[in-house]
DNA sequence: CAGGATCCTTTACGATACTG
DNA sequence: CAGTATCGTAAAGGATCCTG
């Protein structure tokens, strides 16, 4: 019995570690939640909109994490017909499941400067 | 009337990723999600218990990365009065507000298994 | 405009061995 | 048991320049 319950336990723990593991390594870096968070906001911009709305991001982690990003099927990408060609980026259907996450990291960062600004410590 | 809406718009852009970068900062890395969701677990760890629970983490990783996550009041390190002495993680007070954060980090990559397994794409 | 190529620096991480 | 010290590798990220 308490054998038992060990090894379920054991075992919901390893379950919680890969699903970790996987929204980690599937949103890993320094920007992509940054990307997110701005085509969820404002849905449909392009590179340079993108490369001035978040700030610091140069071109070339802006282009390789919008293509992890579309690999995943987060964003989509769109060339537009235009001369020269403009590209629209927007979030998927399924990158949109990420927004409870997001407003979670978002509102904790800010409740977290809340704590250390108000109040001395904790 | 419009200058100031995107004004606005813009700061508040700068708020969530301000936020969503301090919450990213206080949380990188490899590890501390694994060792915060283990100690809500079961509350109350030795570091071997840690050691153990968490699967491929490293003495030097596991010692540094608690190091980290109490210098932010996220968990307590309490040395027992044994011999050879021992030392108890919990997670605190504090901590356990990032539990819903955690959850949702778990559940978004538990449902990603499902999409990927259960249908083609997406 | 959108992004690829190149080069370079920094940091993260891991393995191993050692200590009170 | 609970770490620290040392060493080495790999990956992440940034700056700059170039192209269709």
């Amino acid at each position: 019995m308490k054998k038992k319950a060990v090894i379920n336990n054991t075992s919901v723990c390893q379950v919680r570690m890969q699903a970790i593991s996987d929204t980690m390594s599937i949103l890993s870096g320094k920007w992509k939640f940054h990307i997110l968070g701005t085509l969820i906001e404002g849905n449909k911009l392009g590179f340079m909109d993108l490369l001035r709305e978040i700030d610091g991001i140069g071109t070339k982690m802006l282009s390789k994490e919008l293509q992890d990003l579309e690999m995943n099927h987060l964003v989509s990408r769109t060339v537009m017909n235009t001369k020269p060609i403009t590209v629209e980026y927007a979030i998927t259907e399924y990158g949109a499941t990420l927004s409870p996450l997001i407003r979670e990291l978002a509102k904790w960062g800010i409740d977290y400067r809340q704590s250390v600004h108000g109040s001395k410590g904790v």
